[in-house]
RNA sequence: GGGCGAGUGGUGUAAUUGGUAAACACGCCAGUCUUAGGAACUGGUGGCGCAAGCCGUGGGAGUUCAAGUCUCCCCUCGCCCACCA
């Protein structure tokens, strides 16, 4: 496949490209893309041209590629296209005069470099150094204009010393709910202080007679950076913790991990987290206001997935009166449901296997006799041992369940009696763990009802949602004839239930058992007390290791360093989107020693005005650096509440048999190969001009010629019209097309729309070389339009063409308005909304008139003979339409 | 199962508020120039038809003087989430 490609390639080398010894006509400067290339690269570099100005007056611009993990197997064609994409705009904005900010940098941490260094045994620092110079090699004949003095590497200590720094501040953060926002823990400790001291909460005791211990863990409670437990998938086999969609089933319906096939448990694991959860509001509500493609803001909403819903408690029969708040009240199951209209429809309560109620049970607690309970139990450890839900088993997982037999539940409602069960198919972590089933409204629990022969008893008119009366309820006729939307809050309220919101978002690990990441800049001391490392001593540095590979306790290679435990460092790193959550501001002030930015600067730079890349990062990265953008905002470090003002997402290259570019398919182009052959050039202009900057297209080898055409076709034009006088005159169709095109294209680029923007410029070319009479000062116009497509030979042409300046750095071309004005227009002539004819007429012809020269066309006159006209539509300088 | 999006020539695709469907490009066909062409240039290229003309944007209905575009139903594909009550 490779090698036809490049056969390929071979075939449709085009003609004036290297093969000098067969010059065209002789006469006329070969293109010469190779040297050209070079040549203005190295001088745009030399003269610092797309550097970017922290103090200057003229208006910013921050444009930003999400930046790569430099990986070791270099790139192909698909990648540059997002930083193509990008360099367009920035350098369509540099030119129209702002001051434009265009960084590049690597997201070097994760386990990609780790495995790359086990692969090779090298360290993960030296593989990653090694795969960033590859990688600049690849991306710097491109012709980007980066602003490389900028660049960051998440795993360069002077970087993460800051990325450290943050974990700090979230570590040492609340969210105070009075005033909506992150703040000092230190408030929160004060607030403790003074309430204990007044006797409030006797039964807690005095915070400041609290033990460190004691006080920490009811700190932990709300720090943003939190110690808690999480279910993990725990491969003893590989001595390693998998991510849900590593995690297959065997063919007996079995977990077991996707690389070898070895068995997987759930096991509790102790974890650092990040409480993402109390920005869940606010990272909704934040959408409204950025410019992010809809589908992006969809998938964001959906993550957080908020619902407005009704907890209502049930009371379970005899169990043991409690006191609370000096009443007698009965155990409640308290349930979520976001159909409080159905609540007359309960036939069964169902609890997960985690539900509090049953270790309540359990531990005898409550006077509660479970008649099954040796089968109850068994169930429940079954279900617990074995991972969730696994991918790509639609229908297949079926729902299970056991009856606690002995155990009723009181419908508020109707005061009636239902079962209560315990199902696997009730999630734990969702609402209150606990669900009022109403197998009648609810397709999971009807599917349920109908395996255990569960009655369903029906509520609601299917079409309209009414509420039916049953005669056989208390109360009813109370709510006959509701709508849902008015019996949700009515039957709620009726109750004694309450609204509430929730969310499906969960908290963020903030641990990997790796060893190639951030280390977490805490410590424990003998007694269990954590500290932190202070901040004059940050960073926190990775100590070497021996082997990078996981220790298989669970642990990661940190746990074998003696010195590293000794010390009570935590063995776990951090996961791969820290560092990703704030690199953007590292940009604006990349060296400082002092702050992770200079106020200053950020105050310049606010935030990401463009922020280009894949549409795969929505749930990770983007939603994981609002949230920190948002907390630093809360504490007063930065000036916007969100980061990336507007978002754009490039689409892939596939290979040309239309599948993932990828070494597997073989189908992998290397753009190193195309820039050889056509040109860097012509590689910017094909992946702007394949289709919409967003979609997924298939690469073509075949095509690319079309867009070399194009830059060939713009170098002899320019020999042509240096022949023309400078200010010599021309044709005003040209004129007017020329103003047209300035418009169109820079209208485009700044929507991204860059296949219109090359189309638009092709028909311009087209129309300019057939004209003899192109004058240079209007080529030049053009000239400087093309530029963000193809820089070098705009560079190169403008040079030639007597100009000492660069025209990277030229001002962008003024439309004309008057000149885009068309001094003629042509009118489409329709009978029954057919196409007869069309007229060309001045601009400033009536509409009578129009009607008139229309109706008199042959072609049209032929359809309206002998027919009686009844009626004429006229849309002003567009169409007539004759409706017989 | 839920959410989002898309179906237009041989191919990639284009088409402001409904207003000439297929711009631009690839490929293909013919020609010009040339020792030569795999370069460049010119012309042609949705389907049926000798033609006038008719038919054409996944399928079916509808609204309208006029529908790729709006409404309803159906089919196919892609992406994301997935027992979230």
């Amino acid at each position: 496949m490779k090698d036809n490609d490049h056969s390929k390639i071979e075939k449709r080398r085009p003609s004036s490209v290297p093969r000098k010894s067969r010059a065209t006509t002789g006469k006329q400067k070969e293109y010469d893309h190779v040297k050209i290339e070079k040549k203005w690269q190295k001088e745009w570099s030399k003269k610092k041209a797309y550097k970017a100005d922290d103090t200057s007056k003229k208006p910013k611009q921050y444009v930003l590629d999400m930046f790569p993990y430099p990986s070791g197997t270099g790139l192909h064609v698909g990648h540059p296209k997002g930083y193509i994409g990008s360099d367009v705009y920035a350098r369509m904005k540099h030119m129209q005069g702002f001051n434009v900010l265009h960084p590049m940098g690597y997201d070097a941490f994760g386990l990609p470099a780790e495995q790359y260094a086990i692969q090779h045994k090298i360290s993960p620092a030296k593989a990653v150094a090694e795969n960033i110079k590859t990688f600049e090699k690849q991306l710097s004949i491109i012709g980007l204009s980066y602003d490389w003095e900028r660049k960051v590497n998440t795993t360069d200590p002077k970087f993460y010393k800051w990325t450290q720094w943050i974990f700090l501040k979230l570590y040492n953060s609340w969210y105070n709910l009075e005033t909506d926002k992150a703040e000092p823990i230190e408030t929160l400790i004060k607030k403790f202080a003074n309430e204990k001291t007044d006797g409030k909460d006797k039964e807690e005791g005095n915070w400041n007679s609290k033990s460190e211990l004691e006080k920490q863990s009811e700190l932990m409670k709300y720090r943003l950076a939190y110690e808690g437990y999480a279910e993990v998938n725990w491969c003893p086999e590989l001595g390693t913790v998998l991510a849900n969609d590593e995690v297959v089933d065997d063919k007996d319906g079995k977990p077991v991990s996707e690389r070898g096939g070895f068995p997987v448990e759930k096991r509790s694991m102790r974890q650092w987290f990040l409480r993402i959860t109390v920005y869940a509001e606010k990272l909704l509500l934040g959408l409204e206001k950025i410019d992010w493609p809809e589908h992006i803001k969809e998938i964001e909403r959906n993550w957080i997935g908020r619902s407005l819903g009704a907890e209502i408690g049930f009371n379970i029969v005899d169990s043991r009166k409690q006191i609370v708040a000096g009443k007698e009240e009965a155990e409640k199951i308290r349930v979520f449901t976001t159909r409080p209209d159905t609540l007359f429809g309960v036939t069964y309560l169902v609890i997960s296997p985690e539900h509090a109620l049953l270790s309540k049970i359990k531990d005898q607690k409550l006077e509660i006799k479970i008649e099954n309970w040796e089968e109850v139990k068994k169930y429940i450890e079954k279900i617990l041992d074995a991972p969730g839900s696994v991918k790509g088993f639609d229908d297949a997982k079926q729902k299970t369940g056991v009856e606690l037999k002995g155990v009723k539940a009181v419908n508020p409602a109707n005061g009636e009696e239902v079962p209560v069960w315990v199902a696997d198919y009730v999630l734990a972590s969702y609402g209150t763990g606990a669900v009022m089933a109403v197998p009648a409204h609810d397709e999971r629990d009807f599917e349920f009802a109908k395996k255990y022969g569960l009655p369903v008893r029906k509520v609601l008119t299917s079409e309209e949602e009414l509420f039916i009366g049953y005669s056989t309820l208390i109360n009813s006729g109370k709510f006959d004839g509701m709508d849902s939307e008015t019996a949700k809050k009515a039957i709620t309220e009726f109750v004694g239930g309450k609204m509430v919101t929730k969310y499906k978002m969960r908290d963020a690990i903030f641990a990997r058992q790796r060893y190639w990441g951030e280390p977490i800049p805490l410590f424990r001391d003998t007694e269990g007390v954590i500290h932190e490392v202070p901040e004059s001593t940050l960073p926190l540095k990775l100590p070497k290791v021996i082997s990078y590979e996981p220790t298989g306790m669970g642990q990661g290679p940190l746990a074998k360093v003696t010195a590293w435990v000794k010390k009570g460092y935590e063995t776990n790193t951090m996961p791969g989107w820290a560092g990703s959550s704030w690199y953007f501001l590292r940009y604006m002030d990349p060296k400082n020693k002092k702050v992770f930015a200079d106020r200053k600067k950020i105050d310049y730079w606010q935030d990401v005005d463009m922020y280009v890349g894949g549409a795969e990062h929505a749930t990770g990265h983007l939603l994981y650096a609002r949230f920190w953008h948002k907390f630093l905002f809360d504490l007063g470090l930065v000036p916007t509440d969100e980061p990336f003002k507007s978002l754009r997402n490039q689409g892939l290259i596939l290979g040309g048999d239309n599948r993932k570019m990828s070494k597997r398919w073989g189908n992998v182009v290397n753009p190193d190969d195309i820039v050889m052959t056509y040109g860097a050039d012509t590689l910017r202009v094909y992946e702007m001009f394949m289709g919409p900057f967003e979609a997924s297209l298939p690469w073509s080898t075949e095509n690319i010629i079309g867009s070399r055409r194009f830059v060939e076709k713009v170098w002899r034009l320019a020999m042509k019209v240096s022949k023309v006088p400078f200010d010599s005159t021309f044709d005003t169709r040209l004129e007017t097309l020329i103003h047209k095109t300035i418009q169109k294209v820079s209208d485009d680029i700044e929507h991204f729309a860059f296949n219109t923007a090359i189309s638009a410029m092709m028909i311009l070319v087209n129309e300019m070389e057939k004209s003899d009479a192109t004058a240079q000062k209007d080529f030049e116009m053009f000239l400087k339009i093309l530029t963000p497509f193809a820089p070098h030979v705009a560079e190169e042409i403008w040079h030639a063409l007597g100009h000492k300046t660069l025209i990277v750095s030229e001002t962008w071309p003024k439309v004309d308005a008057e000149k885009m004005k068309e001094s003629q227009v042509k009118i489409v002539v329709q009978v029954n909304g057919k196409v007869r004819g069309e007229i060309i007429v001045a601009l400033d012809t009536v509409e009578s008139e129009i009607v008139t020269v229309a109706q008199a066309l042959p072609a049209v006159d032929k359809w309206l003979l002998g027919n009686e006209i009844k009626k004429v539509v006229y849309v002003p300088l567009r169409l007539v339409n004759f409706v017989v």
